[in-house]
DNA sequence: TGTATATTTAACTATATGGTTAAACCTATT
DNA sequence: AATAGGTTTAACCATATAGTTAAATATACA
């Protein structure tokens, strides 16, 4: 495996900030590029043409289609993670029910405030390819905040006897899913919605129902509470 | 729009069914591939090779990459449908607690069944692609069974003031989404696994929990409730 | 200013891929 | 056996695409 050629002694082409470095431009076309379109779907040209610089330059840059696909990938995660730590953060202590709350609106506003990024990620999540499980892996040991956390805090409401017995996988999978589903939908809500007329928008409301409507689900259920 | 050169007066090209006719090991042999790769993977020729036929065979019947994959799609969707309409068919009446659980059901073990289906069909899915939105007006118009239903289990228990009020559209997410993370996690889950020895299995248990713990936190959450 | 190093470009290569074609091959009917 | 029509094949085509290269250009430093 090569190293990828970088600037040594020139940390800018030119003396002044030209607004972005070439390396900057790209990765940022290769984002769109490839959220948009996928790895099979993406072409070195377009990324190319959307970064206004020459093709060579992304293989002088980043070696290979491969390569470059690896470090957007990484990119895109670990942005996505660190927005929805800095969400936790703030929500770490309390009860369940607001950690819930927390996780699901951390998840849905970092998501909604960066619409290409579901697709991509929940594609490659999907598709388990060894570059994001590598991913996953330095994230999941390096910095296993918001896991520990949650299952903590589960561990011991469930030991109290407030909640119920329920697998965390289940539970971790249930309200992944819920929060998941509000954005692989969306293509289809949307069209659905242009036809008929029941006009679900995704807008700043949309996505607090959302919020809501997944912590009180997670939490209580549909069934009204017989007191 | 073409159609598609078929057989006219000849059924089989030999006179004893020669196991399967070459349409049909093509589109099994599309399934697969399409599955595994998405449209811009897939190739024809890899198409071609598993299906033991030369390339131009898949040109002569299906005319181009876009149709075979169109009619790849349909397919599967409308296998699954069937499957899901099936298994739902035996659980119209009764509440909604059992309705619930009759959709999960269905909707877990079918893709189960078919562990190639759910990337792709959820891929598509989140594509929104015209060829998949196409298919899914189709379903939805033709034989909107399940949607009417649930909508109208639904509706009456709210009515009844059993369940709480929900737009139907948060609740269907929710559901759906819970299901489908099911399989979008399936590898990350499976890799995990191998490395660290908590041991989820895909097998017929933990479809019997998954069922069992999106039913329960759909129907009453993780709270116990107070009676 | 001159030199070394980094950056950028246009032109090019090799290959893979979707698609075509004309001829050969079956199979049923006459 | 001859004919006709669907079916199958090998060879071919045009194009697109990832990747390369050598030359040109900018930049920092001596």
């Amino acid at each position: 495996m090569h190293t990828i050629r970088r600037q040594t002694h020139l940390a800018k082409p030119k003396g002044i900030d030209p607004a972005q470095t070439t390396q900057q431009k790209i990765l940022e076309a290769a984002q769109i590029e490839f959220c948009e379109k996928g790895f099979d779907g993406a072409r070195m040209q377009s990324i190319a043409k959307r970064a206004g610089v020459n093709k060579a330059l992304l293989h002088y840059y980043f070696r290979s289609k491969e390569m470059l696909f690896e470090i957007t990938l990484k990119r895109v995660v670990e942005l996505l993670w660190t927005k929805v730590r800095t969400e936790l953060a703030a929500h770490t202590q309390g009860n369940l029910r607001a950690l819930i709350q927390a996780i699901v609106s951390a998840y849905i506003t970092t998501f909604a405030s960066n619409p290409d990024f579901p697709r991509f990620v929940i594609r490659e999540f999907s598709l388990g390819s060894p570059t994001f499980l590598g991913i996953l892996k330095e994230i999941v040991s390096s910095m296993s905040i918001a896991p520990q956390t949650i299952f903590s805090i589960y561990a011991k409401e469930m030991k109290q006897g407030t909640i119920k017995r329920m697998e965390p996988a289940h539970f971790i999978m249930n309200l992944m899913g819920m929060c998941a589903a509000t954005f692989l939908a969306k293509t289809v809500v949307e069209e659905i919605s242009k036809n008929s007329g029941h006009g679900i928008r995704y807008n700043k409301e949309f996505y607090s129902a959302r919020i809501k409507a997944i912590t009180e689900m997670a939490c209580d259920g549909i069934f009204i509470k017989s007191k």
